[in-house]
DNA sequence: AATTTTCATGCAAACCTTTGCATTCACTTT
DNA sequence: AAAGTGAATGCAAAGGTTTGCATGAAAATT
């Protein structure tokens, strides 16, 4: 009964000793008698003494707490993140909290100012895609709370930052599509703010442009949203034109599989007629049928490496290093949604 | 500068009065002047003061945290209840703190163990895949602390409870498998202990039995975990066997797709040699080809459910009404990975 | 034997907030 | 004018932990 809400003054009461020397005690201090050491420990043992952590944070100004804000977590690529982060920050002395702003700027405010208010110890973030303003990180950091910045960038704002290559994806997949014979090749988009889609869409354009294949205004589209059913329509649009593209470069999986979708009801073989190619490489895009040519990214990895830094910035609290920039690659993944390029293109 | 971490004396200070009265001022007592009042309330205002909740926890001996323990994030599944979860407590006074068990007894003992350190008000949790023993639930309602179990139950422990009908989800699914003609029915289970893989076990041969269709012992197979690759040995097995099945139901969706792989494999038709059908309706289950058969279950209103309950828990601690058991029904939804069945079949 | 050194422990403050009780002051009542 | 009332505010304790400084006793030095 009561178990694991003993108290050092409980124990102390006990022990016939003061609060001060138990907790030295527990703390293994040099001035505390060997006798005295193995009794209380004894005791706490016994009793499954659990120091107050409110009692501490209140002394010590700090939490032991870090904050997670994510958009949202039902796609794989933000819950492997997760887990990621889960998988450093769990062993460590540290909380974590994770909190989704649904990709609403205005949640991502209420949620900052939440874990503000929380005394968090540092934070990790990807903005919302609705977020242009970085201010309420900048407040955070004016208050001493470190703030790791990853997958989605954050312009202009000075954090530790772990991003991935987007460019060099999209280019590698863009470049992939050209070299297996494409050419009216179109780009299904994200929401314009977000770092990680404008990247997407500048790998694009500049493989495009590098290989001499010309673009059309009318081959680019930009969903509002990463789900299935937000790219249904733009897929239609996209096929419905004159000039039908013979492949299409998505901005993730869900949206490949819109056009997937679109292509297989307008009566298009795949990939004979279309290529199509996403990112991310969810753990299903490779059941699908055709399986799908996608981008894969270091979700786990990215994940575990952004809790990191955050864990080192936090214990290096004070010294002013220059802020980290680590930069993912990520690595295109060629299946059957997509024509085989010629083998003999060699160098 | 310091934003955000003005107390109640600096403020105290500032307008020359003591703590108390600020405090006060702050909560509207009746005590305090309107003037005083209005005084106090502005200066919060533009310093944007935050009471510190480890102070306030420290006091109140509680921690305004409920804890959340799930086996993992990845799958859709946990993921969409965790959203509905979240979309509960976040507007709430209260802070979530998710912690994953990755499937194991060990862990998820260490994650109850760091939230009773932690004085959470009260834990949401749905058990590993491990654990057949609850006592390290039974320690946290013994410090008081409330628990809902979720999705998958706990026999015998004594908690609110919010689960699914995974008996008759499994019972709908099989017996539509035998209406629609299909009579040598495997079965491939999840890990054993788990209620859900029980039920969901039960419901498929009780539906087999009662339809007077005999099973055989070698069309159970249970796997050891619910991701794809857990389910592609077992799948070949059952598709290897002399008398090969007509119809398989998965204990989820990954296992069906297994399921579907292998038997795609082995060069087999897709409803025409055999039928498949899956349990969960992950969102890309129907974009499938063949789309997938499977049950629904509404994860996230089961999400909100059981967060309402936790809430509702603890406000009324003390009163000790009865437990509540909810029990979502699932829906099969059948896609094209199944034969139709014959519509002249009513009544 | 007197003094210094060493060792082990206790006291009290600090962290921030809430709250029961005491205090102060102005005003009303007799 | 004295006593009583009421309103507005302050004091102090509590909650659990850590830590600088002080205290005490015993051991070692002179």
């Amino acid at each position: 009964m009561g178990k694991g809400r003993v108290t050092l003054k409980d124990m102390a009461t006990e022990l016939k000793l003061s609060p001060s020397t138990v907790s030295r005690a527990l703390n293994d201090h040099p001035a505390i008698g060997d006798k005295t050491k193995k009794a209380v420990k004894e005791l706490a043992n016994e009793l499954d003494y659990q120091p107050n952590p409110m009692a501490l944070g209140l002394l010590q100004k700090k939490s032991n707490t870090i904050g997670v804000i994510v958009p949202e977590i039902t796609s794989h690529f933000f819950s492997a993140i997760i887990t990621g982060i889960q998988d450093v920050i769990g062993p460590s002395e540290y909380n974590i909290m994770i909190c989704l702003s649904n990709e609403s700027y205005e949640e991502e405010v209420t949620l900052v100012k939440k874990l503000s208010k929380m005394r968090v110890d540092g934070i990790l973030v990807s903005p919302s895609s609705e977020t242009k303003d970085f201010n309420h990180f900048r407040r955070l950091q004016n208050n001493d709370v470190p703030v790791v910045v990853f997958d989605r960038d954050c312009p202009g704002l000075e954090a530790d930052k772990v991003l991935v290559d987007d460019y060099s994806g999209a280019y590698q997949a863009v470049e992939y599509l050209i070299r297996s014979g494409c050419s009216k090749i179109a780009h299904l988009g994200g929401p314009l703010n977000l770092s990680t889609t404008k990247h997407r869409l500048q790998g694009y354009l500049d493989a495009m442009e590098k290989n001499g294949v010309p673009t059309r205004e009318e081959y680019i589209l930009h969903v509002d949203g990463f789900s299935h059913k937000d790219g249904l329509k733009p897929a239609k649009k996209l096929l419905a034109l004159e000039n039908t593209p013979d492949a299409i470069f998505a901005v993730n999986d869900s949206i490949a599989t819109s056009a997937i979708h679109m292509a297989k009801k307008m009566g298009l073989r795949i990939p004979e007629d279309i290529s199509i190619v996403g990112f991310d490489d969810e753990p299903h895009s490779s059941y699908f049928s055709p399986s799908l040519s996608t981008v894969w990214q270091p979700v786990y990895s990215l994940g575990m490496l952004s809790a990191r830094i955050l864990l080192q910035r936090i214990k290096d609290r004070g010294s002013n290093d220059e802020f980290r920039l680590e930069i993912f690659k990520p690595e295109l993944v060629i299946r059957t949604s997509s024509r085989k390029e010629p083998i003999n293109i060699v160098g």
